[in-house]
DNA sequence: TATTGTTATACTCTATAACTATA
DNA sequence: TATAGTTATAGAGTATAACAATA
C-alpha cells in the first residue's frame, strides 16, 4: 500500500477530529495526495514534480537565474544544480550565462523542452481539475488567491 | 543555505509568471515553508510534523487504529509503525489491543503524552498563526474550509 | 482468502558544509 | 568580503514487497 491509495478517499471516522483544523496537516495532505497525482500525471513525459516546475520557468519567458529558481521553489541551490543538469542532459533546457553578472546561469528551455512543457501543462492542469473536483470555479480561484497572499504578502 | 530561509520572502520577481498559479505549486511552496515553521516550533519537544500528528490523534480520545492513522495522514502503515514506535519508547503512546478484532492495535496517548501533545498543539498554532499573517480571521477560515472540503467531499 | 501490523530495502527529498569563480 | 553555482554527504520522507497473526 502507498499514498497513492488514499487519492480517492472520503470522509474517514477521524475527519472529524479538531486536528481536521491544523492547516498544517491540511495542507500536508492535500500537497501529499496532489503530489502522487501530479507524479503520475507527469510520467509520461518522464518529469516528476520538481523537474516540471523548473521547467516550467524555464520556459516562462522570465530567464530566470538558478538562485531566482531556488528561492522562488523553496529548493536550496544545491538541487536546482540536479535538476538543471538532469533536465539539460535530457536537452530540454540550457545554461546561459548571464548578461551582467558573469556568475550567473540563466535557465531557458529548448525547442525540445517547450514541447515537452506543453505537454506536461496539460497533464497537470487536468490532475489539478481532478484534484479540486468538490469546490466550483468560484471557490477553485478564492483558493488560488488565499494561497498566493499567504505567501506573497 | 536551505527552504528555512526562505520563510520571510516577499513577492519574488518570478511570482509574475503564470506557474504562481498552479495549485499544485502553491500547496508544495506553502507546505515546504510551513514545514520548516512546524518542526522549528516542535523542536522544543522533540518531535517533528509527522510524530506530532500522530500523538495529536492518539490524545484526540477517538482511539484511532494505527490502519486508521495511516489512511487519516496518508502515510504507509508502516510507516506509522515506526513513528509509534518512537512515541511509545518515550513513554507519550502505548498500543492497545482492538476491543473487536485482535488484529488492530489502537494508539492511546499517556498522561505524559497529554502533556507534551499540549505544548506541541500551541506551539503550533503559534507557528500557523504567523504563516497566514497575510489572513484576516474570515480568510484564514475560508482556506481552512476549502482545505477541507478539497480533501473530504 | 483478505486484512492488520510488521520487517526490510531501495529510492527521493531535504539539510548542511565546503569549495570555485566571479563580484 | 560577499554571492552564484557546484560538489559531497547524511538524514528524513516515500514506495514496494513479503511475512505472521487474525479475520
Amino acid at each position: 500500500m502507498t499514498i497513492g491509495d488514499a487519492v480517492g478517499t472520503t470522509q474517514p471516522r477521524l475527519a472529524q477530529a479538531s486536528i481536521a483544523d491544523d492547516i498544517g496537516l491540511l495542507l500536508a495532505k492535500l500537497h501529499a495526495v496532489g503530489s502522487v497525482r501530479n507524479n503520475r500525471a507527469l510520467a509520461d513525459v518522464q518529469l516528476r514534480e520538481r523537474s516540471y516546475s523548473v521547467l516550467r520557468l524555464a520556459c516562462s519567458g522570465l530567464e530566470p537565474t538558478q538562485r531566482e529558481l531556488a528561492e522562488f521553489l523553496s529548493l536550496d541551490p544545491s538541487q536546482i544544480v540536479a535538476l538543471v543538469d538532469e533536465l539539460e542532459r535530457r536537452g530540454l533546457v540550457v545554461r546561459e550565462q548571464g548578461r551582467t553578472d558573469r556568475r550567473q546561469k540563466i535557465v531557458l528551455g529548448t525547442p525540445e523542452g517547450e514541447r515537452i512543457h506543453a505537454q506536461a501543462l496539460a497533464a497537470v492542469r487536468a490532475s489539478e481539475r481532478d484534484q479540486l473536483a468538490a469546490l466550483d470555479d468560484e471557490e477553485e480561484a478564492t483558493l488560488r488567491a488565499l494561497l498566493r497572499r499567504a505567501l506573497w504578502h
